[in-house]
Order: structure tokens, then sequence, then C-alpha cells
DNA sequence: CGGGCCAGCGTTACCGCTAACAAATCGGCC
DNA sequence: GGCCGATTTGTTAGCGGTAACGCTGGCCCG
């Protein structure tokens, strides 16, 4: 009398599986990872028994016999809360394939020792590789803690990342120079730029992207204004106020991220300029608030959610050594959204 | 010649507390958990011992051993993008105290078979529960099709939940009417309202919340113009467009969630008003926008992150369970916020 | 004073999967 | 045909934790 064991969930497992498909545990387990040395025929026959009963595996099984690296810390400060909840998708949807939890941890203070102080929460909690997305990526005091901690990491969309770090991002500079020459072609000549803050190596970047195209189209850089901001909707209003108190007012503003062009937006609309009439405006990021301004923002898409998944990605081949060596860096694709945000010069 | 296990991850484990602590594995991981049965004296040293070795359970085997609930559904479909980072940031805390995964699906389609379509995913992947953050909590499509397959859920931020469904939500009724109070004791009488979109409930209870507000201060309900939105930037811009062009336009708009309140303030700004000197605006939920405009918008807070533990520890207590029952109806408190956005009614 | 009961703790046997090793199978070549 | 190495498959022993049950000793009741 083989009564079922009372402490069986009823759930497929690799016996099932195993047993329709006339093999052994290990047999099936090696199909549904990698799958090295199985002969064809085996393979399909396992894969036919796993689609027939509907198998999807434990992965709380999995990671505990394979003894793999189950936690993986995200570090967040104040980005964008768009940026946050794209990136959160991204790094969820890996997270599950590869069967590990993600952890967050808030991070909201500017001063160092606050900033080592949320890392150290990981190093406790025994979290294996951290994931820091902008700005953080760029915070010394957190990477020497984790240095120290000997936590490997991976920085997301740093501008410039130093050699050899674990890094996922796009081509600042690439970006910003073909967003500016979409404003040239325009018949832009006179274009406003507002600096992003200088604590984060994109905003050098951009800024770069921009002179670039600038310097390429034989224009004359120092006529150019250039403002500094912060990422920051205020500052991008103080910075907007600046170049359209100029006595020659530039044409276009070109902000080195959306909640910088929204705020020259906003400035614009209240000195009684039409956008993108009057002055056209482009932005950088394409982040939820892009959308949910008037006119909408011309501007540059991040793969955001992708970005995640390949910094993820990344650690965990970093983790468990496969064999396989990925590339410590990865430069995934930009786009450019143009919108209604950005028309001609008007005419003189 | 007792060779450590070559596998052996030397992490800390329930063993080594255990002897530590000079007791038995088992009674480590009853202090670890409920702790029933305990005698003091014991429970103090396993903690003790806890403490000195800094252990941390392996959320791996003991859902494994366990056989508890590990993957817990999360519809989205697109709410603001500050929604849903403040959202998962809640729901991810809670998912990593109680071990379990979090599996996201999106919801695009507007239509009930594209709806369904993505339930059944969740169906496919052999999910345990589901967590419906709103709009999606009052679809039928999906709930029916989450209701067929045995699915237990629980939605997030309904006005009006059905008696008896496993729900977490604010009480917008009371909220609107707080709100809606403000507005009068700064001395406005005429105020226009921007209704949500009526396929959510709480548009109706915000509304109901409106009315109560003002019939409790003996003023006309007649006399307020009110407009239909549908919670969009877009649908905000045509609603604040019609009330403004009423021969005798009201002193200040309540719009029913903060989208719709930046874009009635966007809408003034093209017409020269000034906000909140000619015209006051309020808004509903707190989102990010709600700092990135300008004035900055007084609005009603939702605990997103705090409804989204609530919902999930919810759901882990109905599928596992622990003896205690726990309420299936949970509201939280709201906050009213007070910014720039509003102030007295101009004199006439 | 013996037996039943229960709090408190230990023992055993797994949960579902995979690393490591052992065994079996398959060609290829002399 | 038999031997050898390479490939494919099976077997064993856990990963770290907990459910179920067993054992102990004190307490109360008859």
């Amino acid at each position: 009398m083989t009564k079922p064991s009372r402490r069986s969930r009823g759930s497929i497992t690799v016996q099932d599986v195993a047993r329709e498909a006339g093999v052994s545990a290990m047999t099936v387990s090696r199909v549904v990872n990698g799958g090295t040395n199985v002969r064809e025929a085996t393979r399909e026959a396992v894969l036919a028994a796993i689609a027939k009963l509907n198998y999807s595996p434990n992965s709380a099984a999995r990671s505990l016999a394979a003894g793999e690296a189950t936690q993986i810390g995200l570090l967040y400060s104040n980005p964008s809360a768009a940026y946050l909840s794209q990136f959160l998708i991204g790094a969820l949807a890996a997270a599950r394939r590869a069967g590990c939890h993600l952890v967050l941890e808030a991070c909201e203070g500017e001063r160092a020792e606050e900033q080592a102080e949320a890392t150290r929460g990981f190093v406790q909690t025994h979290v294996q590789g951290v994931i820091l997305p902008p700005p953080l990526s760029e915070v010394t005091a957190v990477r020497d803690e984790l240095e120290a901690a000997g936590i490997p990491w991976v920085s997301v969309a740093m501008g410039l990342p130093p050699e050899g770090s674990l890094n996922v991002r796009i081509d600042d500079f690439a970006a910003a120079c073909a967003m500016t020459k979409h404003l040239l072609d325009m018949g832009h000549r006179h274009i406003g730029f507002i600096r992003g803050n200088p604590n984060q190596t994109s905003s050098a970047e951009r800024y770069r992207g921009f002179c670039a195209a600038i310097e390429e189209a034989g224009l004359d850089l120092a006529a150019m204004p250039v403002e500094q901001g912060y990422f920051t909707f205020r500052s991008g209003i103080v910075a907007s106020e600046a170049l359209l108190d100029l006595p020659d007012p530039p044409t276009a503003i070109f902000a080195s991220n959306d909640d910088m062009a929204a705020a020259a937006v906003g400035v614009a609309h209240r000195r009684g300029l039409h956008v993108p009439q009057d002055l056209s405006v482009v932005g950088f990021d394409d982040t939820a608030l892009a959308t949910t301004m008037w006119p909408e923002l011309t501007t540059v898409r991040q793969p955001i959610a992708a970005m995640a998944e390949a910094a993820l990605t990344m650690l965990l081949d970093e983790l468990r050594p496969r064999g396989q060596i990925t590339e410590p860096e990865q430069v995934l694709a930009h786009q450019l959204i143009v919108r209604e945000s950005c028309a001609p010069p008007p005419k003189r």
C-alpha cells in the first residue's frame, strides 16, 4: 500500500517527467539546463514529456541543490520614478528566469557616510552581488564598501565607465550627437544646452556629444549658451530662465534630461512663448514625463528594462561561472524619439 | 578524516547555530519561525547563537522544505510609472521577507480577450496567487480567468470592493471629502470637479466624497461644474478647457488624479492664468508628477508601498494557513499633502 | 501511586533538484 | 573481434530546512 507521501505537493517534478520520458531524473535535469551531452533523440523525448505534463522546475529546489547565488542587491536612490519602475520590471524578469531574489535597498542620503551605511545593509544580509543604477553607479563611497566586502557589482548607465568594471550602458555621446544633429537639421543655429549633474559621467558625455555635432556642422561652439543643471526639475527652471533672459536667446534648448526639459517648457509657457513654434525643447531619457506634458517631448529613449536585464544577467554570469565568459561591458542601442516639442526655428 | 563536504558553501546553517547553542536544528527552526513551545531560556540561547554567527536562513531551502507558495503574480497595465515603482518597492520588500518570487506580467490591451490572455500566462506558469493593482483590480475578464483557474487574488485600491473579496485600499470617499473641505476652508465656493475613469469604482467614490463635502457645507451641488475625465493627461486637458470656457469659471479645480491636475495647470498657464493666485488646482495620488511641476501640487497621498506589502502579506496568509485568520479587507490611512497649487480665491 | 496528558525538545525522513562519480553504450582502429 | 577512449546515461548523496512523529519528564487526576 503505497499511500502518497502526505507531504507531496502534487506538483509535477523531474521524477514525473523522467518516468514519462523513460529516462532518469538526471537526464531531465541536463535537458532543462545547458543540455550538454544528451543525444538528440533523448532530448526530444524529454522535451515532449515536459510539454505533455506542463512541467516547470521548482526554482527553490534548483538553487538549493546547485548552491547558486540567490540574493542580488539593487541599491536605488531617487532617479525618476519612471526610470525605477522600468528598471525593476527588467530586473525582475531576469531574476525570475535565473531563480534569484532581488533585494532592494534605498539610499536616500547624499553624504558618503549615509551611502556607505546603506551599502553595509547589503553586506550584512549576505547579498552576493549588487546592481547599481544611476546615479549610484558613480558613488565611490558605495563602490569602496562593496569592494571591501568582496561583493561584485555592475554599474548601469554610466557615461564613461572605468576600464575592466562590469557595466551596461548606452552610448551617451552618440545619442546626444544624434539629437543635436536633429535640431541642426531642422534649421536651428542657436541652441542652448542645459548640462546634467556633474557628479555623473553621462552628463559630460552628453555635453561632449552636443559639442561634437556643433563642431562637425562647422558652427561656433562658443556662440552656444550653456547652463549648468542638476537633472532636477528645479535646476531646469533656473537654467532655462538664464537661457531665455539672454539678450539673444536660443531658438532651441537641449536639456540633458526630461525633467529639465519639462522645466524649460514650463518657463517658456510662463513667458508666453509657444512650444515648439517659438522655442524648440528636447530632452533625454524618455521617461513617462515626456508624454505627460504638452507638447509631448522629443527625447532619447534608453532601453531601461533591457539594461537592467543585461546587468543582472552579467552579474549572475560572474557569480555562477558556467564556462562562457561574458563581456564585462555592454553598450545597448538607444533610440531617438521624435514628438511635438520641436519644430524649425521661427523666421526672423 | 572528516574532510568538509566539497559541496558545502561555507555559509552558516541551522546546524551551525544548533551546535553553538547546544540544541538541535529543529529547535533553531522553531525559534526562527513562530517559536511555539520553546522555553524562554532555550530561545535566548538560540537567538544569541544566531546573533553571534550572523545567521540568516536560506530562503530557497526554507520554501522547498515547507512546500510553500513561491510564485506570486503581479499583473500590471499602465498606471502611472510612479505608482508602479512604489508598488513594486513595497511588493518586493514583502516578497523577500516571505521568501517568494514576484512574477510580473504586463497587460497592455483594453480588450477583454487580451486581458484574459495575459492572465492565462500566469495560470500556465503555476503562479499560486495574484495581486491586481488598479485598474486591473476591476477588470472582470481577469478576475473570471483567475476564478476559473482557482487562483486566489487580492485587489488593490478599488474604490468599493465587492463583499468578501481580498482587498487593500484607502478610503477614497473620506480622502476626497477632506480635500474638498480644504478647498472650502480656503474660501472657495465655486469648485470644478474632473471625474476619473468610470471603469474604476474609486472614481465614483472620489466624486461621492466631493459631493458629500459640498452638501455638508450647505452649498448647492448643482452649481459645481463637473467634467468627465479618464485619468489621463490628455483627458485632463479637454476637461479643464471645458471648465475654464464656462461663462462663470470655477475658482478651483479638483481633479481626480495628479495627471489631470497637471493638465489643468498647463491649460491655465496657456491662458495666462496664474496658479494658485487666479486658479487653485488640486489632485489625487501624490505621484512623482506632483513635485515635478510648478507650482507643486496639493494632493492626497496613498501609502502605495504599504498597500502593496499588505496585499502580498494578505495573499500569503491565505495561501499558507498559519492559523491566524487575517482580515480579508484592509483600509490604510491616506494623507492630505498641502503644497503650493492652492490658495484663497481671487477677490472679485 | 499509576496512568494520561502535555509542554519541550530530538529524530527521521523527506522537499525537488543537481554535483560528482560510476556505469553503460558506442564507435573506431588495429 | 576485441580493446580503448569518448560520449551518453544512471546512481548516490547531499543542498538547508521543516513536517510529522517520538521520546522525555513533570504535573494533575483518580
